[in-house]
RNA sequence: GGCGCGGUAGCCAAGUGGUAAGGCCGAGCUCUGCAAAAGCUCUAUGCGUCGGUUCAAUUCCGACCCGCGCCUCCA
């Protein structure tokens, strides 16, 4: 089934397909800033794009995809935490990096093929723009820093439809900076002793020792990796201007080629109406929802329960709502394998395989759970083959779209195990009295237990 | 000011020129020492407002109201 997917630059939905005759499918997802926790506005993003890569490689087989993800360890932010902290940047890097890998893993997210990084390519940096400079797109500033001339590229502002004389004259980096234009932006960013501590390279031939600017790294990581033209490139709605105009600035002017084939951004997760972000304060980190008692899982569910691109509004309700829903589908599958009994060849089509074209047009992942929520609510069919054909359908549109089944269960403290020990034996024994005292205990401290003829569960109350 | 996204039930959220998927919450019933779980049933004559086109508009067109985002290093 073709993977249809709305293209940012023409604005219609195209059919994603590899341009080049290797059959290879060439993907570019810009990563995360690694100075601090990724909060979960980061990854409604990270989580798209991630059911995107699995139906890419559905479509083309998973050898044909190649997605690249890269990691921005140098730049302004990176730089003031290991000044703040006092430790080398490589280090405030190698932390946050493998935190963010962690925190992928429990949302399912599949690596990316490839997965750069800013400081492994300064060399690539340098060279893209000492070919910039050479061909007039770039000049060098007063201060050693280097800067593209965007009046030297004629498609500036295809992308995000800006007009050079819209942009704000106000702005506080044109006035720090040394640059001829409003509209420029660094490519290279001269070392400064107060601002950088010890972070510093050779710059470009021509330009003072300093670093890159944060555009170039996509532009570099992008042509070492997947070569002068992409197949498609994504991100957040926040990074299409300036950033992706930016990288398409640089990369066609020095490759002298198109850049990216297609263009897709996710829209932005709020939290009470508002953008969630880092300066505001107002964000929530997985590991905070975790704290709360909820699965990474169901985390990940809330991300998705929205249309990609439609902004959605992230609440603990939503994802309470998230948890219920998995519960519901953990059962039904359950029920689904206890009703397969016998060998039988399954048949050769699905109820559940309505739920896969929803996804493949436009990543419409709301609307791919409401098919599957249908036939979940549709009475089991009795055709073993049938049951067959179900389970295995059902199981690839749980994982295209992520989402795993496995219950996390939660460490029960050995007080909490004694105390529904104690309160089994009392109603085993009949003594009611004790047994609803005990029971209020448990639910003080946390802890719901449920009740079957044979024994009994604990659950962890969400807070 | 420029550019963009959106307003569908208590909450979240799909969708279509022919009369509103789904999730959550809630309610009722069955079951049940209690509490759950499970099963069954119910929950928008309505899709921001006002016009227009049409046999027919939530869907197309226009105007207006409201919310959100981006506008030089935010996913």
């Amino acid at each position: 089934m073709a993977v249809r997917l709305y293209d940012s630059l023409t604005r219609e939905v195209r059919e994603l397909k590899p341009a080049h005759k290797d059959g290879v499918f060439r993907f570019y997802n810009c990563g995360p800033t690694v100075y601090a926790p990724a909060h979960i506005g980061n990854f409604r993003t990270f989580t798209v794009n991630d059911v995107l890569r699995r139906l890419l490689d559905r479509e083309f087989g998973a050898s044909n995809v190649k997605h690249v993800r890269n990691i921005t360890d140098v730049d302004d932010r990176t730089i003031t935490q290991a000044k703040k902290e006092g430790k080398p940047l490589a280090e405030i890097a190698k932390f946050w990096t493998d935190k963010f890998h962690a925190d992928c893993e429990a949302l399912n997210c599949l690596k990316p093929t490839v997965e750069p990084t800013a400081t492994g390519h300064i060399k690539e940096q340098v060279d893209m723009i000492e070919v910039l400079m050479q061909k007039g797109n770039a000049y060098r500033s007063a201060d050693g820093s280097v800067y593209f001339k965007i009046t030297s590229f004629p498609g500036y502002g295809a992308l995000s439809r800006i007009k050079e004389r819209e942009l704000k004259v106000t702005n506080s980096a044109f006035d720090a900076d040394h640059k001829d234009d409003i509209g420029d932006f660094a490519l290279w960013k001269a070392y400064k002793p107060e601002d950088d501590g010890i972070v510093q390279w050779d710059g470009p031939k021509g330009a003072s020792s300093g670093r890159p600017g944060w555009h170039i790294e996509c532009s570099a990581m992008i042509k070492k990796h997947l070569g002068e033209t992409i197949d498609l490139h994504t991100g957040g709605v926040d990074l299409l201007f300036p950033h992706h105009e930016n990288e398409i600035a640089q990369s066609q002017c020095c490759n002298g080629t198109s850049f990216s084939l297609q263009w897709y951004h996710s829209e932005h997760l709020l939290v009470e109406g508002t953008t969630m972000s880092k300066s505001k304060g107002n964000y929530y980190t997985l590991d905070s929802l975790v704290q709360k008692g909820y699965s990474a899982i169901a985390v990940r569910y809330a991300l998705l329960a929205g249309h990609p691109r439609k902004q959605l509004n992230f609440t603990l309700d939503s994802l309470h709502a998230a948890d219920s829903a998995l519960k519901t589908l953990r059962d039904f599958r359950a029920k689904l394998v206890t009703a397969i009994k016998e060998a039988a060849a399954p048949a050769t089509s699905s109820r559940f395989d309505a739920a896969i074209a929803p996804l493949c047009d436009d990543l419409n992942i709301p609307g791919a759970l409401g098919k599957l929520f249908t036939e979940v609510n549709n009475p089991l069919p009795t055709d073993q083959g049938v049951l067959k054909a179900d389970l295995k359908s059902f199981d690839e549109v749980l994982h295209l779209i992520g989402l795993k089944l496995d219950e996390v269960k939660a460490k029960i403290p050995a007080e909490i195990s004694h105390l529904a020990q104690k309160r089994w034996d009392a109603k085993a024994a009949k003594n009611f009295a004790l047994a609803d005292t005990l029971r209020a205990e448990l639910t003080k401290a946390g802890w719901a237990m449920l009740d079957r003829k044979d024994g009994y569960s604990l659950e962890a109350l969400k807070q």
